[in-house]
DNA sequence: TTCCAAACGGGAATTCTGTTCCATTAGATG
DNA sequence: CATCTAATGGAACAGAATTCCCGTTTGGAA
């Protein structure tokens, strides 16, 4: 009974039983290959064969436990989740939610980070599993990000009933859209409207719930 | 030397010397074909051979004309932008913005028009060219509702220097980061929130150029 | 109407991607 | 430190995607 169970996990998730040492080496090698094939090719031309070669692995590894490109940028971004950085607190909503777009701006804008992320969201239209890994990235995110405006709201700043993870979205949200949608140039002044607008609506009561 | 060029122009671009009758009936059948296996399969599932056979056409034919998934998408595409929606115009900018972002959650929610987005905004991470004729789509978009901030203009409801096109986007961005970036559900709050924070911050002189 | 070549279509040949088998290496447990 | 087996890696294998070849169809100009 002990035995099949043991066997069970084993054949369902390989990687599970036995975490340390070569495993864990693995998973990271894999993961940084994973990485660099997005940066240059983006997720269509992702390829476990060659992920395996560059991260100096046997392919038959990466097909186990990875199965499919989806299975790989899903695992990247569950690794990604868990990398948290720290939320600004400038004492302003103006400043913080600034801080917050211009954090957006240089991580969308940067040269290695941007295609990522192109790669990444081009994963998730195609595969439930990378959709919700990176459902849970941006909730990881929207949550750290969320205190500002209740800090905001505990000063009077904003209405009290802000929907907190609805201003932080905002601020978001139009640099995205055009990052990923309208595939227009991103410019330091979107990030810098993006919080104006998202401090004035805030402060309007735009996003008060109910 | 007319005879080289004729040649030559057949050469790149099959289709183009002799777009009438069956050419253009291949194409409608084949972007077509395109637009059915996207909404089943997305746009890693999306297969030249089975498009052929969908279309009922000879595969040899898409991929000498198509040549990849990603060409096939970014026709589609260009078709896509060709067909023109209307703007409203309800004598207010409240109305013809929530008319706006009703539009766009409608569409996104729609369970045909829905994966088609999905899928080529993954294209368009993924291919160059998708990317060009995404953003061509969506410029002939802004540029056919930016009227209705103009006009509020014209009204004075909005201050004089408002960028119009911003404004639009301002509406769209909110929605299309839930369906494509965080993968959250689209509910039609979100939609009605969106369109008040546009025409709240616009009001207030968050989207004037300089 | 006639003619020419653009565009298409079917099938073979090729290349590339993904899978399976089995021997080898190395964590974990006592 | 000995043992057991999870996990890995190389190689052969199977299957799908893509290209090539060449005959057929058809749009458009004379």
């Amino acid at each position: 009974m002990e035995q099949n169970s043991r066997l069970e996990a084993a054949s369902l998730t390989p990687g599970t039983v036995r975490p340390g040492g070569r495993t864990a080496k693995v998973r990271a090698a894999v993961l940084e290959a994973t990485q660099e094939a997005l940066i240059e090719g983006g997720f269509h031309a992702l390829n476990l064969d060659r992920v395996a070669a560059r991260a100096g692995v046997g392919k038959t590894t990466v097909y186990r436990r990875w199965g499919s490109a989806a299975g790989l940028v899903a695992d990247l971004l569950r690794d990604m989740a868990e990398q948290s950085v720290p939320a600004a607190d400038t004492g302003s909503l103006e400043g913080d939610l600034l801080a917050n777009a211009r954090l957006v701006h240089r991580t969308l804008t940067d040269p290695r980070m941007g295609p990522v992320f192109q790669a990444v969201i081009a994963a998730a239209a195609c595969d439930e599993e990378c959709a919700r890994a990176l459902n849970g990235f941006y909730a990881t995110r929207i949550r750290a990000w969320a205190p500002c405006v209740e800090r905001a709201a505990g000063r009077g700043d904003v209405p009290v009933g802000t929907d907190a993870g609805e201003v932080v979205r905002a601020v978001s949200a139009p640099l995205y859209y055009r990052f990923a949608v309208s595939r227009e140039p991103l410019h330091e002044a979107d990030a810098v409207r993006a919080a104006a607008v998202a401090v004035t609506a805030a402060k309007a009561g735009s996003f008060t719930r109910n």
